[in-house]
DNA sequence: AGCACGCCGACT
DNA sequence: GTCGGCGTGCTC
């Protein structure tokens, strides 16, 4: 679909627009569709997508010129359809789309220029030589480095280099600089495999260069899923192609790195929020160009511009946050598949825990399923017991409340004994959920949100989980301003600390939790101290759930195995069971046997069932039976409606009429609208609804159909999340 | 998303 | 008398 001079092109910006925007291609430029160009939109200049044909429809005196084609690799037509697809599926603005497709703008700017340093042509005799500038030019040569560069070359600092080449003691010359990505060698170093994992790796590796397929990995904790699949990626990598690994938190990473180096090479391109400026530009133009071949990222890299895609993994695939819960609401794993198709490329979903959903797709063999049943090398499965918490209350210490009942202590204390590592998950971050006044039972509330504030007793504030609003723990109480009459409920991992500082006064504590550890490298550092033994007992939430082994970690505990059972999400029950197999799967990695101890007040619960036995199948049934009966995903369609502002009256209106206008029909249900369970979020009142349909009816026709007939004020919004994961 | 336009409150 | 608050509406 070619443009010439004198034609109107529709043009997509990435902006939350629903459409095209139509311009006139000038004389001497020529764009086809996927070409980036510059266009002006209203007072400044953007750079969108051409689209393709206009529809004709605007008067020609309203068309602006387009102003250039941008020179850089354009979005190929499998990019453009699958913006195109999620744009549709999750009903979203095609621009907002579009919008995550050109997530670094910088990219299609020319290349920046840097200042270069080499040998000067020659050099004053008055120049003054110090030390420093002596060593840099023992260093210099003809070949361009950066004054960071040279700096490290020779021992100093980049002002000094700078500072000679200002007296005339070096040539500075301009360069494009641009990092070289390391190119993993698919041949370098075959991990051994075990027959099983080698049968599976075959699998895969037929399915690479053979079209579209999807195919789920499910393998237990510690079988060597990672491993199986890099053999997906070898091959693609032997035919050129790139690959991409999507998981769930870039920042856990770091032995899943190790791995790939060990088995390639090299490191993979990285993807993630955090990654410097220019190092976003430079992989971002590098995926473009097809130089880099392996990116590993969070869900956001699934909408880079990969030209040359062989094979999408997805690794943890169960994992709820590779759905996205803001602006476009859509699910990573999901869309992986999406653009496999689109692609005809294979897509592989790993985990030891599937998703209802995935085991629905391989029961309907919509997916094929490759099993890897045992743990690697010597590692056996841990065994897990039970604690009745009803006939095992923890003993109130001297401290008052504790969260340790005698049968966790008792396994703690041996476990110190044979001088081994303890794991204690909790999943519950700050001092205590709860703090109220004991005076009055006033109880501290968000000001912004229907939420309790958490108290934080080590940064000494009281936070908001949801809005991260923060404010000082007050002297006093607002409510009835009698001093120092908070009293603290329920446990946090800090309270939980706590006990344990006084339970095992010798031993060294790690808390650890995601707002406790940000960089990578405060990550790194804790995991390195945990693997040195500097650590007896680490103490977590559900970010130490995942993919790290400790060698001598040979006890896991787990302190409230029922907090995430309670409240109406339909997966309430599945997510638990994921999260703690996986935790257990953390107890006894390496020779030593595993023991994991779950301390629940319904140990008849079938998610604690299938957790001592180590079967999922029975707990799996039982629940995919119970959705299939409710007609919940994956047996039915679900999307939720948000109505939201900032005046309560007008959201309530609002909600109102969507249930009074709401659809009905067989196989269509409407519930609500109700209070969201965060009534309150950020300052605005929240209602919602929920769309049920039959799996075989398609819920966005009705979901348009119906809003197009609402009549609302704008300062409301409506927001859509179709295949909605929470359900705040 | 920006940005202008537009209509009501506290200030150099 | 103006500066500026953010509600509303438009951008080919």
């Amino acid at each position: 679909m070619i443009f010439k001079a004198g034609h109107r092109t529709a043009v997509l910006l990435p902006l939350p627009l629903a459409g095209c925007y139509d311009y006139l291609v000038t004389e001497n430029t020529e764009v086809k569709r996927g070409d980036f160009v510059t266009v002006p939109f209203g007072n400044r200049k953007l750079t969108g997508v051409v689209w393709g044909k206009s529809d004709g429809k605007l008067p020609e005196i309203k068309l602006k010129k387009l102003l250039n084609r941008i020179d850089a690799p354009p979005l190929p037509e499998e990019m453009l359809k699958f913006i195109n697809w999620v744009a549709g599926y999750t009903m979203s603005p095609l621009g907002a789309v579009l919008k995550m497709a050109m997530s670094v703008p910088d990219a299609l700017l020319p290349a920046k220029e840097n200042t270069a340093y080499i040998k000067a042509d020659s050099i004053l005799p008055e120049l003054r030589i110090t030390n420093a500038r002596r060593k840099i030019l023992s260093v210099v040569s003809d070949k361009p480095l950066l004054s960071s560069e040279l700096a490290a070359k020779a021992g100093t600092s980049a002002s000094v280099v700078r500072g000679l080449a200002e007296a005339g003691g070096l040539k500075s010359i301009s360069v494009i600089s641009k990092p070289v990505f390391a190119q993993p060698n698919p041949d370098y170093k075959g991990a051994v495999l075990s027959d099983e994992q080698q049968k599976a790796a075959d699998v895969l590796v037929q399915k690479v260069n053979n079209g579209f397929s999807a195919t789920l990995i499910d393998g237990v904790t510690g079988s060597g899923k990672t491993e199986v699949y890099f053999a997906a990626i070898a091959e693609a990598l032997k035919s050129g192609k790139q690959s991409l690994v999507l998981v769930p938190e870039i920042a856990l990473t770091s032995q899943w790195l190790e791995r790939f180096k060990r088995r390639f090479d090299s490191e993979p391109a990285m993807w993630h929020s955090d990654l410097s400026k220019a190092l976003r530009r430079e992989t971002w133009k590098a995926v473009a160009s097809c130089e880099v071949k392996v990116v590993v990222g969070a869900r956001s890299a699934l909408f880079l511009p990969f030209n040359n895609l062989g094979v999408i993994i997805v690794d943890e695939e169960h994992e709820t946050s590779f759905k996205q819960e803001e602006g476009v609401m859509y699910h990573a794993r999901d869309m992986a598949v999406v653009r496999a198709n689109i692609d005809k490329i294979p897509v592989i979903l790993a985990s030891a825990t599937p998703s209802l959903e995935t085991v629905n797709n391989v029961h309907a063999e919509r997916y094929d399923c490759v099993y890897l049943r045992t743990r690697h090398a010597k590692a056996a499965m841990p065994n897990v017991k039970l604690i009745d918490m009803r006939i095992n209350q923890p003993k109130k210490g001297e401290r008052g409340v504790s969260w340790i009942s005698p049968p966790l202590n008792k396994a703690i204390e041996r476990t110190l004994e044979n001088d081994e590592q303890v794991m204690l998950f909790l999943n519950r971050r700050g001092y205590a959920p709860l703090t109220l006044c004991r005076a009055c039972g006033h109880r501290l509330k968000c000001p912004n949100c229907s939420a309790w504030l958490v108290e934080h007793r080590k940064r000494m504030i009281l936070q908001c989980h949801h809005c991260g609003y923060s404010s000082k723990i007050p002297k006093e109480c607002p409510e009835c301003e009698k001093e120092d009459s908070f009293v603290a409920c329920g446990p946090g991992i800090e309270r939980l600390a706590e006990e344990v500082e006084c339970r095992f006064p010798d031993a060294n504590i790690a808390t650890i939790a995601s707002d406790t550890l940000v960089s990578p490298s405060a990550i790194s550092e804790v995991l390195q101290k945990i693997t040195n033994h500097e650590i007896d007992i680490i103490i977590g939430t559900q970010i130490l759930a995942k993919g790290h082994h400790f060698p001598l970690l040979t006890l896991v505990g787990v302190i409230d195995a029922d907090l995430g059972l309670s409240g109406g999400d339909l997966r309430a029950s599945e997510r638990t069971f994921q999260l703690l197999n996986q935790v257990a799967g953390r107890a006894g990695r390496a020779e030593l046997e595993g023991q994991v101890l779950v301390q629940t007040y319904e140990p008849e619960h079938l998610v604690m069932e299938a957790l001592i036995s180590g079967d999922s199948d029975d707990f799996m049934g039982a629940e995919s039976e119970e959705r299939k009966i409710l007609m919940m995903p994956p047996f039915g369609r679900m999307a939720a409606l948000i109505v939201s502002g900032t005046n309560e009256n007008a959201v309530l209106s609002t909600a109102g009429i969507l249930g009074r206008t709401a659809p009905h029909g067989e196989g269509v249900r409407v519930l609500g609208p109700a209070d969201a369970p965060l009534f309150m979020l950020r300052g605005r009142y929240r209602q919602r609804l929920l769309l049920k349909t039959k799996k075989d009816i398609r819920i966005q026709p009705i979901l348009s159909e119906w809003l197009a007939k609402i009549n609302k004020p704008s300062s409301v919004r409506i927001q859509v999340d179709i295949d909605p994961y929470s359900f705040l």
